[in-house]
DNA sequence: TACATAATTGAAAGCGCTTTGGATGCCACT
DNA sequence: AGTGGCATCCAAAGCGCTTTCAATTATGTA
């Protein structure tokens, strides 16, 4: 059943229907009345080829997934990805998903935007000084950026945590405790985020006269298993780290099992503070020993980006184009006064 | 850039030019190679909207996404959609994803189909007499469905993993070590897999006069929140359970907690094997005590699937339309004999 | 009653691509 | 020379929708 089909079963002519059907003033509400009943019968639905061909506009947002054989799958994508669908759901928007071998991201990008498939993208996972910017500047789509670019010129539409902030303000809790060795168990190096929380912490370290011991950070996909090996590590060190900063829930989960199986007591002999991205799976609260956090829900930010993609492809309304959420200082058991020598 | 204004540069028609670069045989190699030469200095792409109007294919497979406020996330979608991409990579393939309310799932499916925007469908969370199974079967386009329909007739298209037989075997191996109070900590009760794991215990069970015990049995989404809950549950049951069957390491991750806190020791008072989806997170070998698990990628679900669903697009010959995958019972720590009472 | 104005409706021209159904020219072959 | 076959190429017809421009009818005004 097409537009033309159905037109002609009216009697009317394709241009009423189509206007009948996206709500132009200029038909006759009876008629219009018509039309609807008409496609609640036969179940029409509009051809979304050929409606983006004729008006250009698809409503879809398109962004990359990282993707390869042996390519760790990352949980906290899905969980962004759940926010933006729920901003998307309410506009009957859609996602095209490319999948691109992760050192194929900004031609992957770009052929996500030439393609005519979206209106919109969405670029994650930044990094220091990332090719994409530009590539993004000279290609006329909206878009925003979840996170920012260390070193790049901040004149981009982005959405960020203040990861430097959040990270200085729990290194100067940990200092307050007395703690003076730290150890960062941070994200991937070459990673937008891992850069700014490793600035945060030495910021707040140098600001005393301190600085992060010899091989006392460390930079690793966020998994337990990479959590483990890296706390391992530092237990080891001559020098313990007694305070140590993490950049998710999930390597500290693996963090945490190391210092149960190193016979040492979280908030006592060890104290840690994670990031929380608030991922479903993962309560820091519901942890045996209750995880201090820093706290900013991925979700929510996937929903708040995903409605300035969909409101500036409407046209609905100036947003603003780069936002800093803060994020909170949560305290709870994980951590402690410096344990006496 | 089109492709008239590319065949008017190239002094061709726009159906040489069309046919050059889309691989035809009756174009002369001389002039394919001014074509493919042109498009690369012009940069030239053509329009995905256009083509698909034309062809009828999109080159994307869609899936919905169930979402909502206030609906979690699932850790396994996220897994499985990187081995969906992992394949349609190769393919130059994509997604097109449907957020959508859980309740609205049926209609959102149709709606997809409908909207002209994919080759082909992929199904997930299959739930006990499924209602999208008739409708898939009424709509003409090549789907897959991830998982089966309990209840229903199996003569659909699926690629599922052998639930039950899987916790059939996990049971048996638990009787073999002496157990008879169980416990099963399961998924949420409608879907299909949680269906099929129960069964498979409770046959197992039956098979030596055994039964799940009054209040051996949750359902629950896969959190290590609810895990921990529900562990907590089955420690202070009267008969307390000495073997526990779980639906995800996920789960097994708050039950482990809940065994520690109680101050029992896995695989010694405890015991419990989990299924293991083989998430990059959470690797089973890495607690501290090791886990016992029915072990089946979930990825590699996902990268079968989309070859099959893009091997039925482009029409590269037959697949088989019904899969069942076999488990892996891998022993590790968790498990061991029933302690003497 | 005559004419301007508003309210409805249509015909037809694209959007950028694929593909059908010829053309055209060149060659071998009888 | 005449014919068929082959290799190339092209014009034009869609694919299903939106939108411009124009036509028609209904309404209001002088």
């Amino acid at each position: 059943m097409n537009l033309k089909q159905l037109s002609e079963l009216l009697g009317l002519s394709q241009t009423t229907v189509s206007r009948a059907l996206n709500g132009y003033p200029e038909v006759n509400e009876a008629t219009r009345e018509r039309v609807l009943q008409a496609v609640k019968e036969t179940g029409y639905r509009p051809n979304k080829a050929a409606q983006r061909l004729a008006t250009g506009k698809a409503g879809s947002i398109g962004l990359v997934m990282p993707t390869a054989p042996g390519h760790q799958s990352d949980v906290h994508f899905g969980e962004f990805l759940a926010g933006l669908g729920e901003e998307a759901v309410r506009h009957d928007f859609h996602f095209v998903i490319m999948p691109a071998d992760p050192d194929d991201e900004v031609a992957a990008l770009r052929r996500l935007a030439i393609s005519g498939n979206v209106d919109a993208l969405f670029v994650a996972y930044m990094r220091g000084h990332d090719p994409r910017l530009a590539m993004l500047k000279s290609l006329s789509m909206p878009y925003v950026v979840h996170g920012r670019s260390f070193g790049s010129e901040p004149d981009y539409p982005y959405l960020d945590i203040d990861n430097e902030g959040a990270f200085y303000d729990a290194t100067r809790l940990l200092l307050q405790l007395g703690h003076t060795r730290f150890a960062l168990m941070n994200g991937p190096m070459h990673l937008d985020f891992a850069i700014r929380r490793k600035n945060g912490v030495i910021s707040a370290l140098a600001e005393r006269g301190l600085a992060l011991g010899e091989g006392c950070m460390s930079h690793a996909l966020m998994t337990d298993e990479q959590g483990l090996l890296a706390m391992e590590h530092f237990l080891q060190l001559p020098e313990r780290p007694t305070a140590i900063l993490c950049s998710s829930t999930v390597l500290a989960l693996g963090a945490i099992r190391a210092v149960n199986q190193a016979g040492l007591r979280l908030g006592e002999d060890i104290s840690l503070i994670a990031h929380d991205d608030v991922l479903p799976l993962l309560k820091p609260e519901s942890f045996s020993v209750p995880l201090t956090t820093t706290r900013s829900s991925l979700r929510a930010a996937g929903v708040r980006i995903a409605q300035r993609l969909i409101g500036t492809v409407k046209q609905a309304g100036p947003f603003p184009d780069q936002e800093l959420w803060k994020t909170e200082l949560i305290v709870r058991a994980s951590t402690g006064p410096v344990p006496q020598a």
